[in-house]
DNA sequence: CGTCAGGTTGATACGGGTCAACAACTGTGG
DNA sequence: CCACAGTTGTTGACCCGTATCAACCTGACG
């Protein structure tokens, strides 16, 4: 609970809505289920106050650059629980910083079959995905009541013209969603269940120690289904897992509230005292020098 | 055979024993262990006659955008097979566009596990797990004797400033990466064996389409090892996938030669005869627009 | 010839899926 | 206040799919 928390710190006012109702697209008007998503009006926090801007799309840009990038945020949007921020299928119009709160991405099969993609915490940018084809394609929930600014993608494309730093901002936020589904990947490919769980609660706790919060300590924000469905495995197996790890003193677990009792035992049950990996590059015994380095800067 | 084929109007070396609709370029038999990469001092190809163009970085550029992107493919390298492009960890320094053979990435956990996490083809672009953070975060290496453009990404990052077609090229290439990326989730998260095996062959069989060669019938380039990696099974249970689907009379698998002789069929084991499969946003019953394919191009 | 990598197939073990019962808690309405 | 239903989580019993271990075949190559 740093700066994490208020930077929320106005009064919710009304009117002057810029232009157009902007939290989402235009179209971002109550998604089924639940509760309408509340574009407010006013932003209450513009980039320049926003305790979160290091972190965000903004992160290093230069003063006069900020007022610029400041005028695409369009509005923030104010979740429920349960609210979707957006759906697949719908057209790509902007990407979400999270400001607080957090959302799950899921994304869904032909047949039906849905899996958590992704579970997004407050500083995190979603709605990358679409950039490929124009619509999204996952959806993204709210786990519990959230906030989001919406920043019109077109705008910001304009605007990474002129500012080179915010064009690398971009990039290096897909490639990062890159690298993390490398990661998500690797867990899904080889590990057992007990190193999947033990996987997901020291990355949840590395990203609480990130933003100044107890990385031993802290509340799940997903169901047993959705944990399961994010790391391959069914509720029940999370479940039995969470029984046996607490057995074994390593966490404990009341419903969603979890405690880390010992955080370097838990890292050491994924390094594996499991089986130790084969694998090769076609059999390559040492380390060939990569082409790569060969050829000096091509 | 379209375009695809002969972008490689030289000579390379002495190859060339194809029989049939074979895709991949020459044969390639060559023993593993690690060769000298040859990169190619004059580049053969520039890319303004380079049948791959239109889906390589350059592609929609206009006529004097090209002659400035060309300049910054220093080389073209050559593999054979084993070669490693570029290796975790290894200083990023360009993208590289495929342009004969194929190459797989893999992916190493810390305690030594390592996983196929992509197969990637003629006309391909990789490297891109580098921009976030300025080193690869995975292996390149080749499957069979292949040959890559490097792409400079210090220069492209320059010329993408002023050739903003150029910007959206890379950066639809990177969210290709994400949305692929999904599709393998999915794979890996919810699927079994024989549907994870069915889902590879079906990939494959388009990726072959779109590059106009034979969509039923190719040659798989990876070891039954590999490919259990990159599904997340073991060697033995894709052997066993590919005799049980052979029995079944939905392919035909000789060692790496496939033929696929049921291709719808093969498309209905992947839309699941399985379980419904529940899972909901919370709730909202409504069916967004389904995600294209089950596996958006693996 | 022998060796080795790659592939197939069988026997068996076990992890996690499946089905089911139940507890804890929430919200609703009488 | 209570009764009731719905959601979430826990736990047990059982079974299936895949991993594991092992034998063997094939083709390439020295």
């Amino acid at each position: 609970m740093t700066s994490w928390r208020n930077h929320d710190d106005g009064k919710a006012g009304a009117s002057s809505r810029t232009s157009g109702p902007r939290c989402g697209p235009p179209p971002a008007r109550l998604e089924r289920g639940r509760h309408n998503v509340v574009p407010l009006r006013d932003r209450k926090t513009p980039c320049a106050g926003c305790t979160l801007r290091a972190r965000c799309l903004p992160g290093g840009l230069d003063g006069k650059a900020i007022p610029q990038f400041d005028a695409l945020v369009g509005n923030q949007c104010r979740l429920r629980r349960g609210d979707v921020l957006f759906r697949a299928g719908s057209p790509f119009l902007a990407l979400y910083a999270i400001r607080v709160g957090s959302l799950k991405t899921s994304i869904r099969a032909e047949d039906g079959r849905e899996q958590v993609a992704g579970c997004h915490m407050i500083g995190e940018i979603i709605g990358l995905d679409g950039i490929a084809t124009g619509s999204h394609t996952c959806n993204a929930v709210a786990l519990e009541d959230s906030e989001a600014c919406a920043v019109a993608f077109d705008r910001l494309e304009e605007l990474m013209h002129a500012v080179p730093r915010l064009q690398r901002n971009v990039r290096q936020t897909l490639a990062r969603e890159v690298s993390r589904n490398h990661g998500l990947m690797l867990l899904l490919g080889s590990m057992r269940a007990e190193e999947r769980v033990a996987a997901y609660l020291v990355d949840l706790a590395e990203r609480h120690r990130q933003r100044g919060c107890s990385a031993s300590e802290f509340v799940l924000r997903m169901t047993r289904e959705e944990i399961g469905s994010y790391l391959g495995l069914k509720l029940e197996t999370v479940s039995r897992v969470f029984s046996r790890l607490q057995a074994e003193g390593l966490v404990q677990a009341q419903g969603r509230d979890i405690k880390l009792l010992d955080p370097p035992r838990l890292h050491r049950l994924l390094r594996g005292d499991a089986p130790p990996a084969a694998a090769s590059d076609h059999g390559h015994p040492a380390a060939p020098i990569p082409i790569d380095s060969r050829i000096a800067s091509v």
